[in-house]
This record gives structure tokens, C-alpha cells and sequence, in this order.
DNA sequence: AAAAAAG
């Protein structure tokens, strides 16, 4: 506790949120609830309040969210009583890349904007909820602060009416500006641009916050070229990513989910109550399957009989309780908002996690960062890293690549960071042959469908980095085969050698004549889009596993695992089970 | 079709 209170320190400036006693109003300032400034804060208010632009570099988890919302609250606050404005009208309006930040960012206003009393109010608008409601709530209610994601709000500007509420925008706010501005958001942003107001009409602030500022940024920000620049990064520690403790460990595409769930029962072991991991996949669909591995591998573990049970190790024993979650884009809205309350709460849990979450979001107490499988660039690795260590804590990351990944720890954002190699080292009385095992035996309740479409997102997914690969398309397909084969346990049934993909697909994938695809006209109808998600009946299997062996992990030894060159032979109990790592610098 | 983001 003391250590951490030293290192909240390092993000705290000296100054008071007391001192600007004069500038702000006291209805924000009694609504802040904290004391001291952040160091962001700090460096960026007096320039904020003052009105002019303002593009500023931070770390994650640093108090960016307070640093923008104050100066828009402070500018609607001196419009009040706003007698000249329609009840209708924005004044702030900001953008989030993802819909759990925009929610996010609202819930902090609500804070702020408690002195006021319903005087100004906050709304968002996000996309995977109901159109209506939102329309509605936007016309009846107040909503001076307008958080949104840029598809919903260009739904509302072209069908809802809702330009002229944005003719009267005073400050433009881009979260995670440098993702807001780059290919996949900047036509949408150039849309909602056109819908404000010119800035020579309608003088507005823009606030860009990001914690990584490319080179051309400027070129494309709707920024005055009086702006501001601010970067609290100190020159010797750079990011957070330089400081905290980082592992990689490579292992054959056969052996990923099995090194995962290794990664998870040692953190478990050592911290059963504490313990707090994010692991992130590449895809939605990889993200799904492990996630319900680890459903199936607890439900499992609840059949097992307790007398057994308490002869198993500490971790497996604390993994049957662990709260799981999953997130990522191909969950109901729903579905997203409930598992991001239970983690945000949760002491201890799992969340498995697609790059929804890899920016910016800040869910309190992440004590890892496990990204399983190539991430989608080396930005994208240490935004990801940075939902751990916050706000000065501790937390640690942990990257699992196979050997054709290797290339990523080349790439110039990951050159520099203090990655180490750690090998999972095999001995007789290793947690990898029981991992290895147990998910063999919780794969065969996924169903063809899942698998099919985790082969079908993979192939997607590293077409895209077939030159960092160093594939042709035919050795993707290739390889992508095999691991639907031997790391999915993908049954080559029926339907042929590899998961079906209509003629369609494999067209727009840029595929067409790749020799190795199972083309189709029509899918079957186990992996067609109406079939359930499960044909398998996992309930089946858990009664089928539910005998224990005498000592050790209740999924047995089955499975050969080789690698690095050893085998894993049959040792004695899981009881006594350690992942054993050893440090060697990369 | 591949994170995400509109349905």
C-alpha cells in the first residue's frame, strides 16, 4: 500500500483543484472529486480555460477524461442561464473510437455536472441501441455535452434531424485523437465536421487528447494553428510501456490457448484473490471460443466432486470460481454494457476481450495484460498493455506469439520495450501437459460452427500482414488450415478438409483460386447463420468428464504435447504444479 | 471477410 501510494504520487501534481478557486465555477468545482491535480491536468488547464486548442500527449490512465470534460463544463457554465440558447442546442460535443469509452466519458461528466442540478445536462449516443430512444431523449432533454461513437451520431445527423442541434458547437473534443484520425475514422469525421459549423461563424475549441501523437496528426485535426501543444511525458520514462514488466513466450500455434490458460492458473495460484487479467485476441471470434473454453472448462471443474476437488492444486480450484467475461463487437450492446459493469466491479475476474477495450478504457485494478496471438500493430500492443499499471498501480504484461509472429518484436514500437523472452520449461510435474489436455477436452463441446468462423476471422486477420508474414496466400491457407485442424480440433467431416467458405467470401477476401480452400456454393446447415451456436451438447461431456482422476487436474494427460523440444511425460500431481519460467533477455 | 463503428 505504501509503494503504491509513492507511485500514485508520480501521476499527482503538487497542484489543487482549490487553486482555480477564481476561475471556475464553484458548482463544478465542489462536483470534483478529487484534490490534487493530475500531472495531465495540471500541464493542460491553463491553456484549456483559457480557450485556446489544446493537443495533448499522455499517458493512459492519467486523468485525460477530467482534463477535457472540465474546460467544456467551466465554457457551459458562464453561457448559463442560457436564455439565448434553445434547450436543445450542444455546446460540447466529443468522440470516442468505441462505444465503452463514449459511456465511459459520460458517466464522469455526470459527476462533474452534479452541482448543477439538471442546468446542463449530458447525453450520449452510441451505436447497438435503440435509435428511437435516443432520438427522443435528444429532442426532450438537455443535452449541452453530447458524447457519441461517429457512426450513430451520422445516423442521427442524416435521419434523426439532428444538425440543427449542432449549430451553436463551442468545443470539439476527439478521445484517442490519433485512432479518431487515422484511415478506418476519418471520412466519418470529415462528415460530422461538415455538419458543425465553420470555425470563422462559430468560434469552437478543439481538445485532442491521445496518448500517442503520430507525425501529420496536425495536418488532418481540425486545429488552430495557435494551438497548444502539451506532452507530460517526461523524456527518461517516455510511457508507461517502458516500465512495466513484460514477457513474451513463443509456443507452436497447437499450444496457444494451452500456454494461455497456463499464463491464467499461474496468476491464479499466486494471487487467487486479487488477480485481475485482460487477455486480448485478434478477432471476435478467437476472442468467443476462449471464452467459452474457459465457461466449459468451469463447469467442468463444479462436477467434479469436492472431496476431489480439494486435491487438486490451488488454481485450478480457484479457476472453478473465477468470475469470465467477454467483450468484444459481436455481443449484443446489452451484453457489452453488462460485462463491463462486472469487471469494472469485480476484485477479481477474467475478461476476455477483442481491441474493444484496448484503448482507453479504464477498468479499475488490471493486475495483467495477456495478448494471445499477434496484435494488429505495435500501437495497438501498448495501448492494450496500458489497461494495466493506471494510475501509478502495479500490473504486468505477458504477449504469446508462435514462431511465425516472431516478426512483431521487429517492428520499430516493440523494438525498444523491455520485452524478455520467458520459456515455459517443461518438467514432469509441468501445469502445460494438463492445460494442453484439458483444452482438448473442452474444445470438442465447441461446435464446427464457432470453430468455422474463428477460421474464417483468422484467415481475414493475418491476410492483412502477409507480407510481414512472409506467406504467399496459398501458405496462409495452409497454415490456417492447420491450425483449425490441429489447434480447433476442426473435424474434417463431411464437408470436406477444411471449414466451408462461400464462393462469395473467398472473393471479397481476395483469395479467389487459393489451392487449399474448402469453397462451396452453399454453407452446410451446421454452419449456416440460422443454425444454434451449439449442435454439440456440451452438458453431455461435462457428465462424461466429470470422473476424476486420483491425483492431479481432473482432465487427465492425454495429449502429447512437444515443445521446445520436450515432451511432457506423466508426472505426479497437479498439487505440486508450478509453471516454471526462466528469464533470458531477447 | 479482418478491431472498430450504422443497421
Amino acid at each position: 500500500m505504501e509503494g503504491d501510494d509513492r507511485r500514485e504520487k508520480g501521476h499527482l501534481s503538487d497542484r489543487r483543484f482549490d487553486s482555480l478557486g477564481s476561475v471556475l465555477d464553484p458548482r463544478l468545482l465542489s462536483s470534483i472529486p478529487f484534490e490534487f491535480m493530475s500531472v495531465v491536468q495540471a500541464a493542460t488547464l491553463e491553456h484549456s480555460l483559457s480557450g485556446v486548442d489544446v493537443l495533448a500527449q499522455a499517458k493512459t490512465g492519467t486523468g485525460k477524461t477530467l482534463a477535457f470534460l472540465l474546460p467544456c463544463v467551466q465554457r457551459i457554465s458562464t453561457m448559463l442561464p442560457l436564455v439565448s440558447r434553445s434547450p436543445s442546442d450542444i455546446s460540447v460535443l466529443i468522440l470516442s473510437p468505441t462505444r465503452e469509452l463514449a459511456l465511459q466519458i459520460e458517466k464522469e461528466a455526470v459527476v462533474l455536472l452534479r452541482g448543477f442540478q439538471g442546468a446542463i445536462g449530458v447525453q450520449h449516443c452510441v451505436g447497438g441501441t435503440n435509435m428511437e430512444t435516443e432520438k427522443r431523449a435528444l429532442r426532450s432533454s438537455r443535452a449541452d455535452i453530447l458524447v457519441a461513437t461517429p457512426g450513430r451520431l451520422i445516423d442521427h445527423l442524416q435521419n434523426s434531424g439532428l444538425a440543427p442541434q449542432l449549430r451553436n458547437v463551442r468545443a470539439l473534443v476527439l478521445d484517442e485523437a490519433d485512432r479518431m484520425l487515422d484511415m478506418g475514422f476519418r471520412r466519418e469525421l470529415q462528415t460530422i465536421l461538415a455538419a458543425l459549423p465553420s470555425r470563422q461563424e462559430r468560434p469552437r475549441q478543439s481538445l485532442l487528447f491521445s496518448a500517442t501523437i503520430p507525425q501529420g496528426i496536425r495536418d488532418v485535426a481540425d486545429l488552430d494553428e495557435n494551438h497548444v501543444f502539451v506532452n507530460t511525458l517526461r523524456p527518461e520514462e517516455q510511457n508507461t510501456h517502458q516500465h512495466v514488466p513484460q514477457d513474451f513466450i513463443i509456443v507452436p500455434h497447437t499450444q496457444t490457448f494451452a500456454a494461455t490458460l497456463c499464463i491464467l492458473l499461474e496468476s491464479l495460484s499466486q494471487d487467487p484473490k486479487t488477480t485481475k487479467p485482460i487477455l486480448f485476441f485478434s478477432t471476435a471470434r478467437s476472442t468467443a471460443i476462449f471464452f467459452v473454453l474457459l465457461e466449459t472448462l468451469q463447469k467442468q471443474l463444479s462436477g467434479v466432486h469436492s472431496a476431489n476437488l480439494q486435491r487438486l492444486s490451488p488454481a485450478w480450484q480457484a479457476l472453478q470460481t473465477v468470475p469470465v467475461f467477454e467483450l468484444h463487437s459481436r455481443k449484443s450492446q446489452s451484453q457489452r454494457v453488462r460485462a463491463t459493469q462486472a469487471f469494472t466491479k469485480s476484485q477479481t475476474a477474467i475478461l476476455c476481450s477483442s481491441d474493444v477495450t484496448a484503448r482507453g478504457v479504464d477498468f479499475p485494478g488490471v493486475t495483467s495484460v495477456i495478448q494471445v496471438g499477434l496484435p494488429s500493430s505495435g500501437e495497438q500492443y501498448i495501448h492494450r498493455l496500458g489497461r494495466t499499471a493506471r494510475a501509478g498501480a502495479a500490473g504486468s504484461g505477458v504477449l504469446i506469439l508462435t514462431p511465425y509472429e516472431r516478426f512483431f518484436l521487429r517492428k520499430k514500437e516493440v523494438a525498444g520495450l523491455p520485452l524478455r523472452e520467458r520459456k515455459l520449461v517443461f518438467t514432469e510435474d509441468d501445469l502445460l501437459p494438463e492445460a494442453d489436455s484439458a483444452i482438448r477436452k473442452a474444445l470438442m463441446t465447441v461446435s464446427d460452427k464457432e470453430k468455422s468462423q474463428a477460421y474464417q476471422a483468422a484467415l481475414g486477420y493475418y491476410k492483412s500482414s502477409l507480407k510481414d508474414l512472409g506467406w504467399s496466400p496459398a501458405q496462409l491457407v495452409d497454415e490456417m488450415n492447420d491450425w483449425a485442424r490441429q489447434a480447433l480440433l476442426f473435424q474434417e467431416g463431411a464437408s470436406g478438409p477444411a471449414p466451408p467458405l462461400l464462393a462469395k467470401t473467398v472473393g471479397k477476401m481476395g483469395l479467389k483460386g487459393t489451392p487449399g480452400l474448402n469453397v462451396v456454393k452453399q454453407l452446410p446447415s451446421w454452419a449456416d447463420d440460422g443454425a444454434g451456436d451449439s449442435p454439440n451438447d456440451r452438458g453431455d461431456v461435462y457428465q462424461h468428464l466429470s470422473t476424476v482422476r486420483q491425483r492431479g487436474s481432473p482432465y487427465g494427460r492425454g495429449a502429447k504435447v512437444v515443445a521446445n523440444g520436450r515432451g511432457g511425460g506423466a508426472g505426479r500431481g497437479a498439487r505440486d504444479s508450478v509453471v516454471r519460467a526462466t528469464q533470458s533477455s531477447s
